[in-house]
DNA sequence: AGGCACGGAGGGAGCGCTCTCCGGCATGCC
DNA sequence: GGCATGCCGGAGAGCGCTCCCTCCGTGCCT
């Protein structure tokens, strides 16, 4: 029978377990399993023996106590608002594709994210507990507005954080970022060489750099072009928000030929009333959006999109993170990626 | 100077620090800070005040390495394929929903999920290790197809898991689920009534319970309707595979006049589809979907489809698990929620 | 030949917390 | 007034691990 070897539901198997077997000390087993310092390889083997006969697995627990680590980061999601702006928000591709690409760049250490919502100062207070509770040794955080205090009190409290998106305000805290400015630019020369004329723009929400960056990096171009001016409406990420932004532009500017939407989505928004108002798009008006995000595709037309790389910016966020807990000492380091205009059907 | 009560960065303050500010023992602070017996209330006071001073935060490793608690599930996405996939996955607004639904059920204690992807041997066994050495305390698992054999290991490591939908084999492990052929047939039924006579039907993957229940229980439906078989295509719960699937059934039925899509994805896929092919939705053919997910509204035609409470469900899956947690004896008990029809403009 | 350096293994001290046990004091009852 | 009964606070033993320090043995240099 091996059961007395077998780690029991009871109590499983603990190093000094594995030691006994193995007949050796809890440091040489210590020292296999962490792949540290030279071991005999015949030991180093024995050992081996022993922690598959037992099932030994090490206790994450007390392992943490005394490394002080405890190999996990929090991916928070910051500023969202009630239980059904929650839904909108994970269901909003964006999001997505940034926990598909911290996953990507969790993946080589092992490590796993633990997803936390910021969205009022309970939650918010909760987060910053978290980690300096040691629950988690530093902070991924995506804020869906600008007056978000969380980064300040990330930055306050002196734990590793990296922010999608720069901040509001100026802080000591890495991000990685989109050149949003030139991103919008993009977009402005392709409207203007296609030749529209009246060009409205679909805003993302104002207190949010990306999308103020956005806006600016619009109308510069657009006035280089000799187009001082273009009607705006605010939207605010959503689709229902881009829909409902364009009808009033619609309304106000009938005469319109060319759209630029903040974001993929509420592009989608904006084709949608479009269609209803008999505009064919790319006939009769120009959209293009930003972000490539899957609704880019999903799209019909297909929307002519400035890509912002996400996954790859998040992974680099990831990577930004982990390099800062390993260094605590170094200085906040940020990375700026550049947009490409993705050509499709709408404009 | 308040600096010496001040937690420094190098060290952070102790139940002991606490303990010496306040002068009682480090057990009357820990009862203080949990809660627990009887402690003088002027005491109580004084404690909480050594806390504040000292700014303490009890430190989680420590603590779960004695209560043998990490206060942490792992929200496990199984059966992902390629890193592509992952992309795909997250960006499915089913995955939003359910995410959004387990933090729901989570907030109450205070717990937050650690997302893991398990989609090749690799990485289920980094999944059964995370859970086998203490990192969390159990699983939520959201497969995305059938053979998945992650929720067979977690059984028979007699790890405290919850899925969500139910298994492909039978295991002692509770889940909650949709009555997905309950679904199906209010899809018939209304496709029925409205005199649709060539109704088609775009599958979900084969190997998925949801998917095979689904099918089955439209085909059953439709056969009480005096149509005892209609055509199907496979598709795999994406808007593309929707979109081929509704390809090939255009091909081979071109006089079809109804459409049931396993999902709302790939529903809009066939709306998609259709509108190339000059078919007017609902007029010359009437869709349904499935999930009432934002695709559902998102889409043109607004989606007629079969509403799953996804959210609710994923709200509930985590009540079990977390009485699972605290009730290891007891026998795995399941829940099966009610679908209802959600009429848009598609049908 | 003697000493020195170094590789490799063991011993033991904690990491910060919980929790059981125990002691002391105030109270209630006969 | 004596004894049983709570009730509240303190002491201390770990939880399972890492890591520093010590110690031993071998090989090499002088």
């Amino acid at each position: 029978m091996t059961d007395a070897l077998q780690p029991t539901a009871a109590r499983p198997a603990t190093l000094e377990d594995v030691a006994r077997v193995a007949g050796v000390s809890r440091s040489t087993v210590s020292r296999v399993v962490n792949g540290v310092r030279n071991v005999d390889p015949a030991i180093q083997e024995t050992v081996r023996r022993a922690v598959a006969a037992t099932g030994y697995v090490p206790n994450s627990a007390a392992r943490a106590l005394v490394t002080r680590r405890a190999d996990t980061v929090a991916l928070i999601v910051s500023g969202a608002g009630e239980t059904g702006g929650d839904g909108m928000l994970f269901t909003d591709p964006f999001f997505g594709r940034v926990v598909s690409g911290v996953l990507c760049g969790l993946r080589p250490p092992g490590m796993h994210p633990v997803l936390m919502l910021a969205d009022d100062d309970a939650s918010r207070a909760q987060v910053i507990g978290y980690l300096r509770r040691g629950s988690a040794d530093g902070a991924l955080l995506v804020s869906t507005h600008g007056g978000d205090p969380l980064p300040a009190l990330l930055a306050e409290a002196g734990l590793p954080a990296v922010l999608f998106g720069r901040p509001a305000t100026s802080l000591p805290l890495s991000y990685v970022d989109l050149a949003n400015h030139d991103g919008a630019r993009l977009a402005a020369d392709h409207l203007a060489a296609r030749g529209c004329r009246r060009v409205v723009t679909v805003t993302g929400p104002a207190d949010l750099p990306a999308g103020q960056d956005r806006q600016a990096g619009f109308r510069e171009a657009m006035a280089r072009h000799g187009r001082p001016w273009s009607p705006e409406a605010a939207g605010d990420f959503t689709l229902r928000g881009g829909a409902a932004a364009m009808t009033r532009l619609l309304a106000e500017h009938p005469d319109l030929d060319g759209v630029f939407a903040a974001n993929d989505l509420m592009a989608q928004g904006v084709l949608a009333v479009l269609r209803e108002h008999g505009r064919r798009v790319p006939e009769d008006v120009a959209v293009i959006g930003f972000d490539d995000s899957s609704a880019a595709t999903a799209a019909h037309p297909r929307l002519t999109t400035v890509r912002q790389p996400v996954e790859e910016m998040a992974a680099r966020m990831t990577a930004l993170l982990l390099d800062r807990i390993a260094h605590p000492g170094e200085r906040p380091a940020s990375v700026l990626f550049e947009p490409h205009l993705i050509v499709r059907d709408s404009a």
